[in-house]
DNA sequence: CTGAGGCGTTAGGGAGTCGTTAGGCCATCC
DNA sequence: GGATGGCCTAACGACTCCCTAACGCCTCAG
């Protein structure tokens, strides 16, 4: 879930980071008007925080802007307290508006509500080579068309290989990702489970051409 | 667009009646929590503004009901200012929340903001699979035309499943869904009454093709 | 040429999971 | 008070998955 954070108060752009940082959230923080707007549409966040009070747009302006292409979320927090600015920040497009000074929790409260209306906004991407696809959030994995069933040992091999396309994965790495930090030292379970992914997703089983091995090192996804 | 209120204070409630009313809002009351949750299972309302403070059921047990059920947003009023109130409210599923006294023209433009995010136009699907339709928005599953009597629990399980076609649901998200955040491990129910489900929707409950398994993960809801 | 080590593959036993039936508990309704 | 319906627990085969063991293949060093 990321979060954009814009205010023009340093320390408050600060407090904010660290908290929600806490929290698993990845923050992307602007300091005035224009920059909330680039920032907004280059990282794509699941949240926008935005202070009224910046420099340069208003902050109405803002909200209309991001309007304009995106249904992200917006959660106003603003100093004015008057009924009339809420109105017409809420009326712009805001989703919710908080008065300064407001409780660090009470924010995050809102903001989790905020977060819960787009549960899927983490999407994850389809990866495909040859004639079989990888559906990642899906967890689903065809080959020609139809559905191939995998076990879940197997899901969670092909999927640590899949999410380093290209990419060199230890034994060590490949072990304590699928079986546990406990699992450094592969004792065959390893070469059982990637030969069962190769008959199941290759062409040629015997001659894998996605599934590499790295002699002595490891295996290496190729789109 | 119609609009629950829930408020054990009859002034508030004609205030808010006709407040509403002139603005163009179909508007249903209810003084105590359990008359607001009959309303809501009745009405079907697009919004539920909600008073904290009323008698019998507390408020978030209210909220924690509609939300077994329901996506609608809820607006929370309430007397009591402490941010612990507000986080436990929205956590509990409520998306918005007033403390009194409120201006009315800020509750209307929080009401507002809310109705954007559900445009009374988009009323949820209609999933079919075999004979057997499910109408979520009117919780009605018919099966060759005659509809299909599911307890509470098993219609909410279906819920989960139709709301993500295709997708692989885990058994931890089927529970904690179904029955509760305090809910992880499965001892058997999650088990018995996908075997119900299947019974009352699959031709042949013992080669489920629209309710399957996906051994040792969780389970997948094929259209 | 020969032996060792790493890799791929097959087969089988043990452990855990799944589907199902039966029965008890509790709340609601008559 | 009795009856009904929904929810959960217990228990049982049946099944799936995981891991171990064993064997053949290949490469490479001696």
């Amino acid at each position: 879930m990321r979060i954009l954070i814009a205010d023009d108060d340093p320390q408050i752009l600060r407090a904010l980071r660290i908290t929600l940082t806490a929290r698993g959230y990845e923050v992307v923080t602007a300091h005035d008007g224009k920059a909330a707007l680039d920032a907004a549409t280059t990282t794509h966040p699941d949240i926008v925080v935005l202070d009224l009070g910046m420099p340069g747009l208003t902050g109405v302006q803002v909200i209309e802007a991001i309007r304009g292409w995106s249904q992200v979320p917006i959660l106003v927090v603003s100093g004015r307290t008057g009924s009339w600015d809420k109105v017409e920040a809420l009326d712009a497009g805001a989703d919710d508006y908080v008065t300064k000074p407001f409780a660090a929790d009470e924010l995050l409260a809102r903001i989790r509500a905020l977060g819960r209306r787009t549960p899927s906004g983490t999407e994850e991407p389809i990866v495909s080579f040859g004639d079989v696809t990888v559906d990642l959030s899906a967890r689903v994995v065809t080959r020609g068309g139809t559905p191939v069933r995998l076990t879940p040992t197997e899901w969670r091999l092909l999927e640590v290989l899949v999410r380093n396309p290209g990419r060199l994965v230890t034994r060590e790495t490949l072990l304590t990702e699928v079986w546990g930090p406990q699992y450094t030292t592969d004792t065959g379970y390893l070469r059982l489970y990637l030969s069962q992914l190769r008959k199941k997703l290759e062409a040629e089983p015997s001659a894998p051409r996605h599934l590499v091995t790295e002699a002595g090192m490891g295996y290496r996804f190729l789109p």
